[in-house]
RNA sequence: CGGGGAGUGGCCUAGUCUGGCUAAGGCGCCUGUUUUGGGAACAGGAGAUCGGGAGUUCGAAUCUCCCCUCCCCGACCA
């Protein structure tokens, strides 16, 4: 490609509302444009990069005998009925009606679709599949943000595996898993696989890939001896084990006139890991009483798991008040009416002599026994694991690393099979659900990861993989014939040898050239001029190193190639 | 949806509090001259319903009301 005929509109200063790095640099180099919240127009450059990054995850999908399809991006309502998930969906389906009235939702993921295909698979003989697609997807997201990071239509290669039994899932998520790792080996993220929440997925596991940087969205908990790695949403932690002083025979109430807090409760005396936190949560519709320790956190999406509520959030101080008596502050799990689901996280099983509110403003009870004075449904994991705590596994103290979430796996299980009756014949002859796993990594959101991961003061740094181009010649005098013509033939030899390569023919300054080259990331640039050109030799810079070396005009063709090819 | 911030030529900003000539500057763009290995200099030029609407006023980018949009922090996800 000659530049003076690229169409990349570089900007000196990247957009005022532009705050992710990745958002600015992609702007700013040209690859891309916002039209408005959460979708953005791709420009030659950045489509590029977007298909090269793309290329990388359907090679890696055929390798594990993936087939590519292509589904309807538009869906009936009908489809979605069947799973449940049209009323499950919420708000973040974007849904419509056609000219006739007919109720459509745009796919935010393929499950339904694929399922429903599935029903053509008619014998165990015909499974495993690993079936896949690169479509859009649409997520009305009620936060787009970060440029590309997270947006309302982006595209998706999602994957579906078809398998008679569990042992079949579990081979095809393994072939994803070791795939995954190697797209990101390709994209030169360092990705971590992760245990993971599956969310509005359901299904019995999922394993999260995330990249540490400061522009996700996600909290790993990470041990730095050993391999555990876990989304927040998961992660567990040793903790130490406590002891308690018998309690009295029953609890004490007493007063707090003031005390809100567990902060100032601490202050009156009573410690707070042995202090109840209760929190009162709505679970579609459901009042609950979710308790964790004092000095602990609530994490609404284990809540979310351990319940499988769709819709949770937490009580208005009005429904506070009207079903637990008092306001927070002084609100606890002792007493409460026998139609209040109480459920404790795991670290207070045992625990005894503690201290809570009374459901009476100003009022609270010491000497309680969670066993004998709280009627507790069910001992869950609710709490959210703390930087610093013992790791599960080796105990040493563990780290929590801010990540984008670059790829989900989720083991599904029967439930998308069941709802479309997509099953197989087995060698008896009994009908056998097809067990599914669906496999998701967002092609966009990837490519602004390695952009935000991939910079310096000057601009992008591009792995070979993805780069727009993977070689620039400078052309430092586009008048001057002999240079120029070198130039020239050096870009028909890499074109013939197969590279990327870009010529920069601009009559520009060679400020402005350099310039232009290091913002958009170009892994290595060939700078030809006649003052080289005298001595015979021309320059070659790496982009990430910003070195250069002098290479002998006629050597310089071979060495590019030599080094595109061993970084590819 | 809750909280915070912001909309001024293609891009970045000043001006708004305290209303007042033709809305200012930089980048970019066009023409010319001189330049030419790290975002050149000079001269000339094009380009703006100041987010939209209503109102107050002799007069509104500036004040009032309504609406729209965008960004950031929280509850969701590739």
């Amino acid at each position: 490609m000659r530049w003076s005929n690229l169409f990349v509109p570089t900007l000196r200063d990247a957009p005022g509302d532009a705050e992710a790095v990745s958002h600015k640099l992609l702007v700013r180099g040209g690859f891309m444009r916002q039209l408005h919240a959460g979708h953005y127009s791709m420009l030659p450059l950045g489509w590029k990069v977007h298909e090269k990054v793309a290329k990388i995850v359907r090679d890696e999908m055929n390798l594990i005998g993936g087939q590519e399809f292509l589904l309807p991006a538009m869906h009936p309502k009908s489809l979605w009925e069947a799973s449940g998930r049209w009323a499950t969906m919420g708000d973040e389906m974007f849904r419509l009606e056609d000219r006739s009235g007919a109720e459509v939702g745009l796919g935010m993921t393929h499950e339904e679709v694929f399922a429903q295909i599935a029903t053509e698979v008619n014998s165990y003989k015909s499974l495993p599949q690993i079936w896949y697609q690169i479509q859009w997807k649409f997520r009305d997201e009620p936060r787009p943000k970060a440029g590309l990071l997270r947006v309302r239509e982006f595209a998706m290669k999602d994957s579906y595996s078809l398998d008679v039994d569990a042992a079949g899932l579990d081979a095809s998520f393994d072939k994803h898993h070791e795939a995954y790792l190697r797209i990101f080996e390709k994209l030169d993220l360092d990705a971590m696989p992760v245990e993971a929440s599956s969310g509005a997925m359901g299904g019995a596991g999922s394993i999260e890939f995330m990249v540490a940087s400061p522009a996700g969205e996600d909290d790993v908990v990470r041990c730095p001896s050993c391999d555990y790695r876990a989304n927040v949403e998961r992660a567990t932690s040793a903790l130490d084990p406590v002891t308690d002083d018998a309690p009295p025979a029953e609890p004490e109430k007493f007063a707090t006139p003031g005390i809100r807090t567990i902060k100032a409760l601490e202050e009156a005396g009573a410690p707070a890991a042995s202090q109840m936190k209760s929190m009162i949560m709505v679970l579609d519709g459901n009042i609950t009483v979710a308790v964790v320790r004092g000095d602990h956190q609530l994490n609404m999406q284990k809540l979310q798991d351990e319940t499988g509520a769709i819709d949770i959030r937490p009580a208005t101080p009005e429904e506070t008040i009207e079903h637990l008596g008092a306001a927070p502050g002084s609100l606890g799990a002792v007493g409460v009416r026998n139609d209040i689901t109480v459920l404790v996280d795991t670290a207070l099983e045992g625990r005894t002599n503690m201290t809570t509110g009374a459901n009476e403003d100003d009022w609270h009870y010491r000497g309680v026994d969670i066993a004998r004075d709280v009627n507790v449904e069910r001992y869950v994991d609710l709490r959210e694991v703390q930087a610093g705590e013992a790791c599960p596994k080796c105990s040493s103290a563990m780290e929590i690393v801010r990540s984008i979430e670059a790829g989900h796996i989720f083991k599904l299980g029967t439930r998308y099979a069941e709802a479309m009756n997509a099953f197989v014949l087995d060698a008896d002859g009994e009908k056998r659900t097809i067990v599914m796993g669906s496999y998701g990594i967002g092609i966009g959101r990837n490519m602004a990861t390695i952009a935000e991961t991939h910079n310096d003061d000057n601009g992008l740094v591009w792995p070979v993989s993805v780069a727009p181009f993977e070689v620039c010649i400078t052309v430092m005098k586009v008048n001057d014939e002999r240079t120029l013509a070198a130039s020239n033939d050096l870009y028909d030899q890499l074109r013939a040898a197969g590279i990327d390569a870009l010529i920069d023919d601009r009559d520009a300054r060679a400020g402005v050239k350099f310039a232009d080259c290091e913002l958009i990331g170009i892994p290595y640039r060939v700078t030809v001029g006649p003052r080289g050109f005298d001595n015979g030799v021309v320059e070659l810079t790496d982009r990430k190193t910003m070195e250069t070396e002098e290479v002998a005009i006629d050597a310089i063709a071979e060495t590019v190639i030599t080094k595109i090819e061993a970084a590819r």
